[in-house]
DNA sequence: TCAATAGTTGAGCAATTGTTCAACTATTAA
DNA sequence: TTAATAGTTGAACAATTGCTCAACTATTGA
């Protein structure tokens, strides 16, 4: 039972089977984690961005304007496919909509998605 | 059955409920676009970042090494699932490993992943 | 007012996924 | 060799999710 031996003192998790072998390091790194909150706003914001058809909605978002029947055209999907990841996508931020007539455009909403999607993309061409 | 007067000629998709309204969009759009696989290879990337215990995962290895326990103990999670985590994390080359006798240390591959996360924070506090 | 088209929405389904559990391998020290 | 601990792995389960379908709203033009 030498399971609490070193974290007795401090308060640290229980759910972990097993001693915690580099106390200093831990005690280091749980300083420097942001709050919970912040973790679950970077997921589900970057979530977005982990499905083939979100990026490539991203992707040609990032250099021009279209609207849903673009958009289902281009992808080869359902105007309701487009319609529920275009609601999505705009409950995060990272598009915008502009109606004009029966019409609504679509477009990023900074350029903050072009940079993580460069970003990723240099990830992955760079080992070959 | 207006529904291919002008998408007969190109080879537009088919899947589409609707006219292709802006087809010079779509056109310029389609050529931009990157080949499909891209696409799925950015996605299976990037989907890493959409999950709560993965990004701090990502998060607390940018800034130190840590072994299996260590993150265990940080995260309040199982050496288990922990350890399912970090291989994905590994697979996609998002994370590097190195073991030192019974310990595997872990440690972000190289500099995307902070700049991604920062990208992703500043998107978070920008609006608010 | 009515028809046509663009877009949205909620329910439902199949597929994916994060975690747990139990059993396993790897390394070290006695 | 043996015990102890670090780490890995596959199966299984609950929860999430992307798409479809059908019905809906919004806007325009006749």
């Amino acid at each position: 039972m030498a399971k609490k031996s070193k974290t007795e003192e401090t308060n640290a998790p229980v759910r972990c089977d097993c001693d915690i072998i580099h106390e200093d390091s831990v005690r280091h790194a749980k300083a420097d984690m942001l709050e919970s909150q912040m973790y679950e706003d970077l997921a589900s914001l970057l979530k977005h961005f982990g499905d083939p058809t979100r990026v490539r909605i991203l992707h040609v978002l990032a250099k021009r304007e279209l609207c849903v029947c673009d958009l289902a055209a281009l992808l080869d999907l359902t105007k309701s496919a487009i319609s529920h990841q275009l609601k999505a996508l705009r409950l995060s931020k990272l598009i915008r909509s502009r109606r004009e007539g029966q019409v609504v455009f679509y477009t990023v909403a900074d350029d903050h998605v072009a940079q993580i999607l460069n970003m990723a993309l240099d990830h992955i061409c760079e080992d070959k």
